[in-house]
DNA sequence: CTCTCACATCAGCGGGTGGTGATACCACCC
DNA sequence: GGGTGGTATCACCACCCGCTGATGTGAGAG
């Protein structure tokens, strides 16, 4: 099968302040002035940050009166989840049958 | 459980020529001349991602003669699948039982 | 021994990227 | 209406990071 992993995914995921709005969505969908109390960060520099993430796909945001919830996309990260366990499984099966290519 | 993901590795393989390695070493464990071959990489260039790649603890190297032969650790890439998994799933509950914190 | 090839390391340059302040926008409350 | 608080956007700067060329090292081949 071998779908290849799509880098700029992860490249998003990969900033620490969006990796830690990720694991915070993860387990609570909340708004972005939850956000600026939970990270310490501006409210700029989070701003910018959800900008990423949802142009990533990664969160949806739904308005609810002055504010903006931000919920995270299971699907998206579960496909990631998926494309690495198949990398993962690839990789046991080269590494176990020391299948490799000969020295030219 | 939640056990936070690392972002270090993620980094790691969000570089595309790193990433293009990953994917490469996890069909076939291959060395530095087949990688410069696959990817039309230069020799130097490679050697540097590669040495990331190793501190990383994300491959492995296998020296054989004048030849290094680099392979995938599959637990480190199974390893982040699972913490992905788990994030998928803690987000999965959440949107489902729409949690969220109450607006301030 | 010498030459060649595979690979690693180092220093330097340039572009991409994250953080910040100023500002605009929008919904609510008075 | 005006004011206030929540959020998004923009422009700018500084810094990190990836690419490169030069060079070092070490093992085989001749």
């Amino acid at each position: 099968m071998m779908t290849s992993v799509d880098t700029d995914l992860i490249r998003v995921l990969g900033d620490p302040l969006r990796l830690q709005i990720v694991q915070l969505l993860a387990k609570e969908t909340l708004c972005t002035t939850h956000l600026v109390a939970e990270t310490g960060a501006r409210q700029t520099n989070l701003s910018n940050h959800l900008k990423v993430l949802r142009e990533a796909g990664v969160v949806e945001t739904e308005p609810c009166g002055r504010f903006t919830y931000y919920k995270l996309r299971p699907d998206v990260i579960d496909h990631l989840a998926g494309q690495f366990a198949e990398l993962a499984a690839s990789a046991r099966t080269t590494v176990d049958s020391a299948r490799k290519r000969p020295c030219p």
